[in-house]
DNA sequence: CCAATATTTTTGGTCGGACCAAAACACTCG
DNA sequence: CGAGTGTTTTGGTCCGACCAAAAATATTGG
């Protein structure tokens, strides 16, 4: 059987797809809508809730929602709600960081060997803002982020950048709650500086094992604060 | 602002986690629950339709709607929709494609450094049934995803034969219009033999490289497929 | 006494109308 | 032209109703 409303979903669907309702423009009235596809404002109410969900529009209360055209990263707040269950259960944050470390380790390994003049310049800058960032934590923390972000970015594939804005959004409330120093700061901006180096120096094994070390010196004190809350 | 469903589905999530309402089992009547939460019935109903996005509730028409403690796998069948419209963006399946490749190349380079006797024996078995299945394409077709699959279960972390599952979904309606004949399974079945024997031999490199040719012969007739299509 | 079938009750899906408060809009007036 | 004010539109919520399908119950036949 069929609901009335997964048919006015499909109808949404291509005309945003379409481009009849435009990218980040409000979606006309509930009452418009029930006029022009000739259904009940529960059955348009239940498409627009059901298109929010899934991505499609973003509707906040009270406001018309906008149409928004799906993009990797729309999967990611699409699925926030469910991964942030699974964090909550035993060993969850521990396999999203475990499956983070295994990504990260092929993109360090992916760049040593083909990066090309402008990722290694990406990387370099965002060494250098690590660099400049010792001193101050929340900023480190920023350019901390943005230094693996560029290895997402090397592979050059939507996807790979999305993942990454996942497993920040995701993990870093754990890291939120770990006590942060600059002394981690420096730590973390020489790990970054041995990747660095070893992707200029096109050694794929070298760019793995630091990046590897890297994070499993982050995760011992993750796991760590962790299990004292 | 609030939405007053918001607050229901925060109390049915509870409820849900606290083992209040059972695993696979079915939610209390609609009128029930306006009664327990003292809500009315539209409010139950988009609660219910929101926490069904979500991937908490099984809901199909006219039927009640079944409680699913989430897992990896539920993220997965809530982004299918909006996935689904990427791959009909122009580049959205070679870029998925082209992760899944990024990815088992990791896999096979994990799985030559890592894998254990019951791994190796979990592969020999898997290219058995390869064999066996030769001149049978449809189930060969199984038994090559079967393969693929016991490298997503070397790493041991639920996420990533979530993923496999994803890729699977996803991908194989593009591999169902591609032409299949006995010549291209013999092919795949040395191609994995390549993958199992370097794996064997714990050459990561070897396994990689194997894995790399073996997907991208595969791609060549995806690609060609999509194109006359 | 049990199984197959007919009947009643319950329940999800849909509709229409109503009300409120907030947002969007129109219109002053300085 | 911009700030302040009044009006209309619109999203959120509630209610009551109806239908058809599912679930529960009663009934019948062996």
């Amino acid at each position: 059987m069929r609901r009335a409303s997964d048919d006015l979903v499909a109808e949404i669907e291509d005309r945003i797809a379409s481009g009849q309702f435009e990218h980040n423009k409000p979606l006309p009235a509930e009452r418009e809508l029930m006029d022009t596809f000739g259904a009940s404002r529960t059955v348009v109410r239940e498409a627009i809730s059901t298109l929010a969900n899934r991505g499609l529009l973003e509707s906040k209360p009270r406001f018309r929602p906008v149409v928004k055209k799906p993009d990797y990263g729309t999967v990611l707040t699409a699925t926030g709600s469910i991964i942030e269950h699974l964090l909550g259960e035993p060993g969850g944050v521990s396999d999203l960081y475990k499956s983070r470390e295994f990504i990260e380790r092929s993109l360090a390994r992916h760049a040593a060997l083909h990066a090309n003049k402008d990722d290694i310049a990406d990387l370099k800058a965002a060494l250098a803002a690590n660099y400049e960032a010792l001193d101050d934590t929340p900023r480190f923390f920023r350019t901390d982020m943005q230094f693996h972000e560029v290895l997402y970015q090397i592979v050059r594939n939507p996807i790979f950048p999305a993942i990454h804005k996942g497993y920040l959004s995701w993990l870093s409330p754990s890291w939120g709650k770990m006590n942060r120093s600059e002394d981690h700061n420096l730590i973390n901006y020489h790990a970054h500086k041995k990747i660095y180096d070893a992707i200029l120096e096109r050694d794929p094994a070298q760019a793995e094992d630091a990046l590897s070390e890297h994070l499993a010196v982050a995760w011992e004190v993750v796991k760590d604060t962790l299990e004292n809350n």
